[in-house]
DNA sequence: TATCTATGTAAGTCATGACTTACGAAGATG
DNA sequence: CATCTTCGTAAGTCATGACTTACATAGATA
């Protein structure tokens, strides 16, 4: 459930997918693996990925399973890259300012 | 340089290390690779990575090349997990919004 | 120019993980 | 109770990619 958990389970396109098929709504597995070129255990294996990482929750409808989409997983890899995203910005504000100095010096 | 390229690039642990490394300024590829426990050679195809990703920008420096954080791969990420975090929010309120309905009738 | 430093690339090895089919379990339905 | 639906898990196959060593190139330096 750590944001690395959500990174390598979103690096993966098929389960990309997945997730793109739930933004529209909560499904059963078979919903979803009739819309992707995959089997369904497949999506099955995915789901548990996702799920372990905290981006897709699962609720239990008499016979089948309903598969939602999950804000807790997100927000961890939102905090990890809002963080990064400082980080760079300085970098490059930095770098922007050191060229700035140097052709100063050429004047 | 699309947001599924910095994707799958922040899912290896040594390009986050590699990235971890950068984010207290730029680097040799060098000086990156001492602090990693893998070779050089393994550093510098990690940042063809995350500079093919747009997470990484390189600038000669004479003899070496500078490698530092750039903004632009990190944003596109960050647009793409905004929007699955908007998505994933509502899908959380309609399915409280639900439950506390089936609470009310069960009055 | 000869050499040392700093780096990228080539080629090959090996582990991880994404996929398949086969099977078993749990709830709905006749 | 028997069967159908819906799903998860087991076992095995196969491709991707992360790593290594060996080699080639460009700039600094004596």
């Amino acid at each position: 459930m750590t944001y690395e958990d959500a990174i390598s389970a979103l690096a993966d396109p098929t389960r990309r997918a997945i997730i793109d098929r739930l933004r529209a709504g909560p499904a059963p597995v078979g919903t979803v693996a009739d819309g992707l070129p995959v089997s369904r255990p497949a999506v099955s294996q995915h789901l548990r990925v996702l799920s372990d990482a905290g981006l897709v929750v699962m609720t239990p409808r008499g016979n089948h399973r309903l598969y939602s989409l999950a804000p807790t997983g997100i927000d961890s890899l939102r905090h990890y890259l809002d963080s990064l995203w400082d980080d760079a910005l300085a970098a490059f504000q930095r770098e922007a300012e050191a060229l700035a100095k140097q052709k100063e010096q050429k004047k």
